[in-house]
DNA sequence: GTTAAACATGAAGTTATGTTCATATATTTA
DNA sequence: TAAATATATGAACATAACTTCATGTTTAAC
C-alpha cells in the first residue's frame, strides 16, 4: 500500500473535495446522467441555486468537472469518470462506522 | 449509482476523516502492518506527538480503527480493513486532477 | 513512592469550509 | 433595447478543522 508522497496530497485534496453530501450526490447524479444544467441539478439535488453554483465551480476548479454552455443553460458533466469508483467502494463497503 | 440518502451522510463523514495526507498515511502504515504503537506510528509519519494522537483518537472516535494497550504502548490497528480499498481506488486512479 | 516513558486531553489560536444573501453577467426572447 | 431566464460571483458570517502548547493519566522501572 503506503501511496507514494506525492500521491498523497493529491489524494487527500480530491477526497476533501468528494468528501461532502451535496458533493456525493452531485458525483452520483453525474454519472447516471452523463450531463445536467445547473438548474437540474437544483432541483434533483433540492439545493438552492447559489450554493449548487458554488460546489459546481469548485469541484470544477479542483479537476472533478467540466461545464459547457449551451445557450442560456451550463452543462456539467464528470471529468474524471474513475472518481465513481470511490463511490462504488463506499457503496460495497458494510462499514460499519460510527 | 445513486447512493441510498442513508448511506450519504455516512459515506460523505468517513471520506471526512480520511481526507488528510497524515490520516491517509496512517490508514497506509495500518494496512501493511496490521497494528502500531503510537510512538510507531509518530516515527513513521514524522509527526508530532501530540499531534499524531489527535489524529489517532478522531480516527477512533469515527470507528476507522481500534485500540488496545499493551503495557505503557497503545497499538492501534484498522477496524474496517474495507477502508483500504478507497486507497486503492486512489491508486489506481491516474487522476489528473487539480 | 519517585521518576520516566508513552500516550491522551483540553484550551487557544489560526485557517479553511459551508452557507446565505445580494448582485453581477450572459443569453435569449419579446 | 428591455425584460426574463440561467448561472456566477463576492462579501459576510458561522462553524468546523488543524495545529500547537501545556498539562494530565497510566503504566512500568527503579
Amino acid at each position: 500500500m503506503e501511496l507514494a508522497a506525492e500521491k498523497l496530497e493529491k489524494a487527500a485534496f480530491i477526497l476533501k473535495t468528494i468528501a461532502h453530501p451535496v458533493r456525493l450526490r452531485i458525483i452520483g447524479l453525474l454519472n447516471d446522467h452523463e450531463q445536467l444544467s445547473v438548474s437540474e441539478l437544483c432541483e434533483k439535488l433540492d439545493c438552492e441555486q447559489s450554493l449548487t453554483s458554488h460546489h459546481l465551480s469548485n469541484m470544477k476548479l479542483k479537476g472533478l468537472l467540466s461545464a459547457r454552455r449551451e445557450g442560456k443553460n451550463i452543462y456539467y458533466s464528470l471529468k474524471e469518470k474513475q472518481v465513481t469508483s470511490i463511490l462504488t467502494c463506499l457503496e460495497n463497503c458494510n462499514c460499519n462506522m460510527g
